[in-house]
DNA sequence: CGGGATCCGTACCGATACTG
DNA sequence: CAGTATCGGTACGGATCCCG
């Protein structure tokens, strides 16, 4: 995630928007949990097996922040072993069906943008400088 | 943008393909630069005019990255004093058609998600540890 | 089982200064 | 005008160890 934490400042109002959504999703791994919890009422290990990758720092963290902005509930069963079920609100499964434009989208031109790259990096010898990346 | 130049690794092939996209406009002015060359030609300078608090270091970088992915085309008039042109091409034009709802859902529960950050906020004393941010 | 605490690398981004 | 170069801060994210 972007270390977008400042105020809205894009002088285009609309972007302004975007932007707050962007900054609730643009986690790496924040799609990925909302989707698995999506289906229904899922435990932390689960979640952990689901999301491939995903270290335990970061499941936590990332989890503690959509509970935080609503996207995620948390519920706790006071037994033994412990047993915490994370489930996805309404809002959330909301976004995810907005997000499916965005996912047809890249559907639609990854061809497109690897070829772009691929021209790009051979005029200009290898990829943007160092401390550029993926965006 | 956040650090996720490495494959998708997500165990949901949907979430696979929306962070493809994400990597593309998560970055913190992408979007803003998108849609002020959405309009047509622009120049460098007016840009910087354009998106609001921007470097001219980042302007320079978020363009390249644009370009390489070929949401941008950058054309260079040979004059004095020079005259560079971005102009975004269809490809982030349709793109921009499918920000719209997630910028509609960032509209409809702007209020819900503000609600839910003070409560959890005022159950958990403050934000959510330092390490983590705003996802 | 479901975390929290700590250490640390690197990505991202801002400020500033210099240039064809 | 349209950049490039350098420096430095912070935030993001991985690894590892510890705990009720």
């Amino acid at each position: 995630m972007t270390s977008q934490k400042d105020r809205c400042t894009s002088g285009q109002v609309g972007a302004c928007t975007v932007r707050e959504a962007l900054d609730r999703v643009g986690g790496k791994w924040s799609i990925g949990i909302l989707i698995a919890a999506s289906a229904g009422p899922i435990r932390f290990t689960e979640l952990e097996r689901r999301v491939e990758g995903i270290s335990r720092r970061m499941l936590t963290l990332t989890l503690r922040n959509l509970e935080r902005d609503g996207l995620l509930v948390r519920q706790v069963h006071p037994t033994v072993p412990p047993r915490v079920e994370y489930t996805a609100t309404p809002m959330a499964r909301e976004l995810h069906e907005s997000l499916v434009a965005l996912t047809r989208w890249a559907e639609r031109h990854r061809a497109a943008i690897s070829a772009a790259r691929a021209a790009y990096d051979r005029e200009h010898q290898g990829p943007v400088a160092k401390p550029t990346q993926t965006f």
